[in-house]
DNA sequence: ACGCTAGTGGCACCCAGTGCCACTAGCAAG
DNA sequence: CTTGCTAGTGGCACTGGGTGCCACTAGCGT
């Protein structure tokens, strides 16, 4: 046996994801009912919600792991300007492995192509602006709640959401689509003149 | 007798709205029902729904002029430089005359504080997105889904929303905090070195 | 055998939103 | 005046997301 222990908890959350992704890319996320979803999970709809407060939730994966990350990398590139900061740490917590890229092209194919979820992923953004606001704040010597921070973590999510849009769209690698995005929004967007 | 004609479909709308106003802004938008919108409003539940498609809609006015004239706005400012000409478009479709600036701040207040509207608005803001990078694509001769129409679309966007924010929370003048967000944006954020 | 806990299923309930039908008011044409 | 058309409305039943509550089971230590 090897070490990996199977947490039940984290199987069925798995199973319920998994039958979810595959759910909402075939038909419409807002025609899938709740039932279906747990039912292909082998679960009952009860149970779906209590591993996921609402039907969008199924397609974020452990969403929250990925802004705590985002938060320490953050924190450890602090030798660097602040949007060079801000876009290595992106760069770096968007960098899946190979295997790792079909499933994340069907989730943000879903979570920006899909008009309830594009709405929910606001929710779930939130939490990254705050971050990033705050992570500037820290930088600059002044509140998160004002202008320069507010605006650099909403436009650099803008940076972030456009590359992600570009990615799905073409054959380009995600990074160098960030990094681009990035770029443009550094720089004033030169190619405007 | 003025010659303002009263068309009770807009007579009703307008009582919907602000009863809608008044008790999302008394509680929370989401402990309110819309039965208890549509009792304060003196007209059916069912009617409600006649008039705004959703709950949270009833807030949002007619936004869809607000979308019809940025365009419009745009497309009468094409001699400045594009991102001149879009904070331009949106200074202009956000100056409002001193009387209604307290229904302004009531309703943005509201949205960008409350989860679920914030969570709506993106499918509202889709649309001034699409508007703005069908400009730039436009302006610079490339398709509205290429990377910069995107990212300036959302990208002022994000300013605007910001200045909001900085608007609702300050006693500045809205023109002055957009056209400061707009400022930092366009000039790659120089108070960042 | 006992008790504790975590996970589960079932059930009833609330609320947003929709389809359908019946009713009324206004208004035009005969 | 009456007939017919239309727009707006209310009522009702239904679907679906999400929640609170309770009962059941499995595991696990004592």
């Amino acid at each position: 046996m090897t070490g990996t222990a199977v947490d039940p908890r984290e199987a069925t959350r798995g199973r319920i994801e998994a039958a979810a992704l595959d759910l909402f890319t075939r038909r419409d996320f807002e025609t899938v009912t709740a039932d279906e979803v747990a039912d292909a999970a082998g679960i009952s709809r009860r149970t779906f919600f209590r591993h996921f407060a609402t039907k969008a939730d199924a397609v974020w994966g452990d969403f929250h792991a990925h802004v705590v990350r985002l938060e320490e990398l953050l924190a450890a590139t602090a030798d660097q300007p602040v949007l060079a900061s801000i876009c290595a740490a992106y760069v770096e917590v968007n960098d899946y492995a190979d295997a790792d890229l079909p499933l994340l092209r069907q989730r943000m194919r879903l979570i920006l192509g899909e008009p309830a979820l594009q709405a929910h992923s606001q929710v779930r953004y939130a939490d990254v602006d705050r971050v990033v606001a705050e992570h500037v704040a820290r930088r600059t010597g002044c509140r998160p709640d004002a202008l320069v921070p507010r605006l650099v973590a909403l436009s650099t999510r803008a940076a972030a959401t456009t590359a992600f849009e570009t990615w799905l769209g073409g054959e380009g690698s995600l990074t160098e689509d960030l990094q681009a995005a990035f770029a443009q929004l550094a720089g004033g967007f030169p190619t405007l003149r």
